[in-house]
Formats: structure tokens, C-alpha cells, sequence
DNA sequence: CCAAAAGTGTTTCAAGTACACCCATGA
DNA sequence: TCATGGGTGTACTTGAAACACTTTTGG
């Protein structure tokens, strides 16, 4: 396999899991102190990324990344922005890293976005934490803008495509449902007329199993078809004007 | 001004023009004669584009890139895909055309595209021209796929953002809108149930003017009222499972 | 028997859909 | 007066929204 990267061109992978009480983001540890009293020390997260192999594509660099990180071999990966070299002016921080670690000042980093259940992602080390999207932690560059951006992205992804069962599990309750939407939108939505609206599709298909909790009634299991749905909406645009 | 260009990062635009009877391409025409019978002739069309520069955001080389060829200073510019190094490989063409012109084989493209109404693009040169989007000629690179990817990305961003407007005049006619609706999405619209659901839009705003063709009863104008779009829908989120 | 979450129905109103003819104009 | 495209109305069906209580289970 040939290692070699470019020098001006990185990718990002924001890696987003679906927690029972909301969405979360997975950040990584980044520290550098140079015990240098004109020198900042740095302790903060960033989102996980690396400069783009050479001999790759940016979707093959993007996926040994996350599979490094996940150790998962499925997922939903989606590239929503590239973000060019000049368009944010850099920190002291940010300058400082990038000299420490051999990149270039000028560059441009291709952005992707992972999307899966929080709890698929089991974490080994402590370089990796999840961090609720709604209160993230202090990020080097201008990943809090990057997250935004992915998320806005997300939130109109989910209007004209299916992703929204790419965060759930493959058996779901219709409440892990709804709450994925909640998540995602940030909104509130009424249990029954939401139940209405699911169950008259086709391709949300009701399975003979249940899943069950402590000290509650036990929750129907449904898959999601894509096939089913791919013929449902071929000829299906809604005109959102 | 830096006139340096990165040899590895190209910038493309897809232009697109809403004509009278459907969307159009701006191709920039592509010849190469070695006159050497191992080697092809090339004589083909390709979208516009070119290495970014090393000193501007990406969004200012696609920026200059759109109004060298159409002047115009005001325009809908989207970034779509960014497209990796080996993803598709060349043609002998292809090659021989990188070859000839000092590019690297190994490279990426940042592709956008920009949406107009056609007739506000005056070309002054035979190495531009429109095509209709459903009879391209012969094309370079993977620039069909490109073309399609922008065009799918086009009709989803129809579903969740007033793009439409920037492919029609500032004033249009209800029939004009309506042509834009069905060129963009390849599909046929009911005049009647269409009219009914834009004029509940209270951000498409009927003006006292009418607009006057040819032997036939003149047409009233309307416009678009992006402030008011924002505030009617800053908290209307439609949940399309 | 209690806590916790799952699940259920009705009414009202708004929006979508199907469908065919008259209108105003300039040539 | 005619060809051209602009413009209009109704009946029906479907979907959205508001709203509160019962059910099942394990502890």
C-alpha cells in the first residue's frame, strides 16, 4: 500500500452517533505543550481527520479514517463541503500545530459526515469522547462551524432522503424513531399523529418481535426497506415551493 | 494580485441556463491536433473550469472562473461534490490532454455550479455554448457525471430551498415559474393546482405590471421576497419519511 | 400497586388532485 | 376572426394538527 499524502489537502470525518437523549459528536484529543512562555498551550478537540492519501480516493481516505477510529465496517458516509484554504483566518493555536506537525498553512480539507447509533461505536481509548452536539467542548480551527455546517446539511438530507434510518438501529421502535427525527430537527413532534404518518408507509415494515424494557410494556420492532422504498418514490417529488 | 495556481486542486462550474423550453449547459469547447497517428485528435466539449489559485478561497477561483466567461457580477453559485484523484480513470484523450497541458493525472476538482436564467448570458466567443441538458455532445473527463451530479443535487435543493427564483428573471410570470419547476425536475405540472399553490405563498408578491408577448393576453408579474420567505419559514419543518 | 413508557381515535381544517373551458391580445 | 398562451372553479380525497387516556410490563 502506498502511505503517501498530499500536503495541501486533508479529510474530515465528523462522527455523528444518535444517543437515547440526543445527537452526539465524536471529538479527539488535541495537546501540544511546548513549556515555552511565548507559546500557547494547547488543549482542546477537534474533529478526526488527516491529510488525503495520494494514491486514494477522498471517499477511500475518508473510510480508512473512520474504520481506524469505529473499527466498523458498515456505515453511511456523506460528503457535504470542502472547505478552501484562505477562508478562515487561523489562531495562534491552530498556527502552532500546524508548524509542530509539518502541514502547510494553505491548504483545504474535504468534510464528511458519518451517521449511526452512538452506541455501535465502542471507544478504547481515551484520545476519542463523545460530546452531546449541544454542548461541545472548546475545537481548534473552525470546527464548530464545520459541525454546524454537517448538521445543517443533515437536517435537509433527511427531507428528501432516507438517512434518518441510518441512525437507528436495523430493528427499531417507532419511538427510537421519532426521536431520531427530534434529534436531528430539534423539534418536538406528537407521538400519535407521528405513529399515523409511519405506519402508512410501506416501507416501514412491522416485524413479529418485540424489544423489551425494564418495567414497561414491550415495544414492536419494524426494519426499514430500502428497496421497497426506492420503488415507492422513484416517480414521488413533492414540490416545496 | 497572486496568479499561482495549485497543480493538484482544479475548480469547475457547471453552468446552467433556464431557457424557454428547458435547462441548458455552458460547454467550453476542447481541441488538441498533434497531427501524429498514435495519438488521438481531440475535439470534444468540456464544463468550465481550471486549477484554483493558491492564494484565494475556493469559492473566489470559482467566482472568477463564472465571470470571465459570462461578465455578469451577480449569481446563485453552489458547491456540490468535491470529486478525488483516482475515482474515474482517464481516457487516452484525457491523458493526452493533461500531458499537454503540464497538469498532474493525480488531481482533484471542486465542482460548483451557477443558475440563471439563460438569456442573461450573452456569449462573445465560439469556444462557449449552450447545449440542452438532454442532448450533450461528446464530452471529457467524467464530465457527464459531474453534469448529472449537479442536476440531482439542483432537484433536491429545489425541495428545501427558493433556489427556483434564481433560474427565472427577478419578475416572472406564474407560467414562467411553473416552466422552471418542471425543466429542473423532468416532470409535467397542472397549471391550475399549480397557480392555486404558489399564490397562497405570501413571499411571491404580485406586482401592477404585466408582462406582453406576442397575440396573446399580457401576463402579470410577480416577485420573490427572500425576507419574507426567511421569516415564513424559520420554524416550518415538513418531515418527509 | 406503582412507575414508566407504549400505544391508541376522533374531529377539524388545510392542502392535494383531477379535470375543461373562457379570456385578452396582436397579427 | 383566429391562433396563442393566460387565466380561472369545483368536487373529492387525502393529509395535517390538536388533543388525553388506557395498556402492559417489571420491580
Amino acid at each position: 500500500m502506498d502511505f503517501r499524502k498530499l500536503d495541501n489537502v486533508s479529510v474530515n470525518c465528523v462522527i455523528f452517533g444518535l444517543g437515547s437523549n440526543g445527537l452526539y459528536v465524536l471529538l479527539q484529543k488535541r495537546t501540544l505543550n511546548m513549556f515555552r512562555e511565548d507559546l500557547p498551550t494547547i488543549d482542546d478537540w477537534v474533529i478526526t481527520g488527516e491529510r488525503a492519501f495520494i494514491s486514494k480516493t477522498l471517499e477511500e481516505s475518508a473510510n480508512i479514517i473512520f474504520k481506524r477510529i469505529t473499527s466498523l465496517n458498515e456505515f453511511n458516509r456523506i460528503q457535504f463541503h470542502t472547505y478552501g484554504n484562505t477562508s478562515t483566518p487561523k489562531t495562534d493555536k491552530d498556527l502552532l500545530w500546524i508548524r509542530s506537525h509539518g502541514l502547510k498553512v494553505q491548504s483545504m480539507t474535504i468534510a464528511y459526515y458519518f451517521i449511526q447509533p452512538k452506541e455501535r461505536i465502542h471507544l478504547s481509548s481515551d484520545e476519542f469522547k463523545w460530546f452531546p452536539l449541544k454542548s461541545l467542548p472548546e475545537l481548534g480551527f473552525d470546527h464548530h462551524k464545520i459541525i454546524n455546517d454537517a448538521q445543517e446539511d443533515l437536517k435537509k438530507k433527511i427531507m428528501v432522503e432516507p438517512v434518518i434510518f441510518d441512525l437507528i438501529s436495523h430493528k427499531f421502535t417507532l419511538n427510537e424513531l421519532q426521536i431520531a427525527f427530534e434529534s436531528v430537527l430539534n423539534i418536538e413532534i406528537d407521538n400519535r399523529n407521528f405513529r399515523k404518518k409511519v405506519l402508512k408507509k410501506i416501507y416501514v415494515i412491522p416485524l413479529n418481535e418485540t424489544k423489551k424494557g425494564k418495567a414497561k410494556k414491550p415495544s414492536k420492532l419494524y426494519v426499514f426497506s430500502r428497496d421497497v422504498y426506492d420503488k415507492v418514490t422513484e416517480k414521488d417529488l413533492i414540490i416545496n415551493i
